[in-house]
DNA sequence: CGTTGCGTTGAATAAGGTCAAATAGAGTGG
DNA sequence: CCACTCTATTTGACCTTATTCAACGCAACG
């Protein structure tokens, strides 16, 4: 493990910050202990059934978590930039329950788990910020699970867009053009969906004019009719 | 508002008690300022939007999470039954995203939001136990996504049946025999299916004698096959 | 070039949804 | 206790949607 030891984090990539303008994940004070590390892409941070040695900030780059069905195959069940947090599923027995990839060449921080766990080792700052990460994940995979639930594939893909666009534009880059760093069947995966349903509804939704798709490739071209779709569930027809 | 004050939590329902075999969801020291409160059924704790004001612990009865789909119709996220923790969705911008209602007169206690979110004024066992809770909480919750993304309906149901057996087992009660607490629509909405097919699906699951259903009384005959059939995806077909 | 991994396209099929009607309980008032 | 109502659940016929399976296209790369 090529695991290194930063007395500061300060260096962090300049447009990438953290959602809430806050306090940042790491408190003010003593960041001696924060561990800095590299992953290039499709390398795993840990994978199910590793101990939790604590939990992971992004520091540049993606990931995504897989949980294996039990049955072989693995499904994909989130998707994490720059600025974020995972790991928490570890927390409950020291146990890790999913794995996760990187999606590219990325660089995370461990905090590590006694850090994360004694009230007392931390400061005020981190721990806010961690119960804040927990409870946003917690609320996205609400949302997820209504999308899964009740949602049609050009809607759930439509969700799955404005969403990622909700967080690019949080992290400072621009809301209406990205490139998708998973693949199609990693985003069938995540969808509950085939990659042939995928690329359809890719193409309807280029039909439609919502969007422009070359490959990964992304731009929004009518985020308004896009939330109509998501809402409504209502096809071609404008609904203004 | 019904609140009361209580001194101790010790009068805690007999055979109910926490998953882990550890210190219970309020510490051991100063349980003063924990508030009982009683919520007969269909009642609701709280609704999305409200503000958040701590984190809920169900000593008696069972509740559901709703989650707007902005289209109007609400959807069922999850279930909790007594001694499960919940509200962590509120604690990422002091507003709660879903609404939680009773599903039978039921009693909660309340962890306040200062308890709850300053490491300082809380005992370690509260701090470790409620990490814990949403940990699991967020593990349940990848669980379901697995669920809902891919499997089909039949094996959504066993799904289903095999954690609330868990669950069931988890308090003390029969893991093989119990009385569901919710409506066919409620069930249905939480797994992502219409009240046909899960009736439908009651059915098959009886025509292969692996449960036996009446009404809201079920009966787990053959987990072994129960979860063949979660696993493999398999009908009828004998998978041992 | 040929290969290999991804992504797309098309036709057939099956799973689940939709709609409408029948049935069964639970609650109410006589 | 019985009729009546209201709602939840079940059943059946039909239809939409997404999957399945197969072939094809297209870059990237040796």
């Amino acid at each position: 493990m090529d695991w290194q030891t930063h007395a500061s984090i300060s260096q962090r990539t300049a447009n990438i910050d953290l959602q809430p303008p806050d306090v940042g994940p790491y408190g003010e004070g003593d960041e001696e202990m924060v561990q800095h590390r590299k992953i290039s892409r499709g390398r795993y941070v840990f994978h199910a059934g590793d101990r939790f040695d604590g939990v992971y900030a992004i520091r540049t780059g993606s990931f995504l978590t897989e949980v294996g069905t039990e049955s072989g195959q693995e499904q994909v069940t989130c998707f994490y930039f720059a600025g974020e947090v995972f790991g928490f599923d570890g927390m409950q027995d020291n146990l890790h329950r999913c794995s996760v990839r990187a999606l590219e060449d990325s660089e995370i921080y461990m905090i590590p788990s006694s850090r994360v766990r004694d009230p007392m080792s931390q400061s005020p700052g981190l721990q806010r910020q961690l119960l804040r990460y927990m409870s946003e994940e917690i609320i996205r995979s609400h949302r997820l699970m209504v999308m899964l639930g009740s949602m049609r594939s050009e809607a759930r893909l439509a969700t799955f867009l404005l969403d990622l666009s909700r967080r690019m534009q949080a992290r400072g880059y621009s809301p209406n053009e990205f490139v998708l760093r998973m693949s199609r069947g990693e985003l069938a995966s995540h969808l509950g969906l085939t990659v042939e349903t995928v690329g359809r509804n890719f193409n309807r939704l280029q039909e439609w004019g919502l969007v422009d798709v070359v490959r990964k490739h992304v731009r929004l071209l009518d985020m308004e009719r896009l939330s109509a779709l998501v809402e409504t569930g209502s096809g071609s027809a404008s609904a203004t």
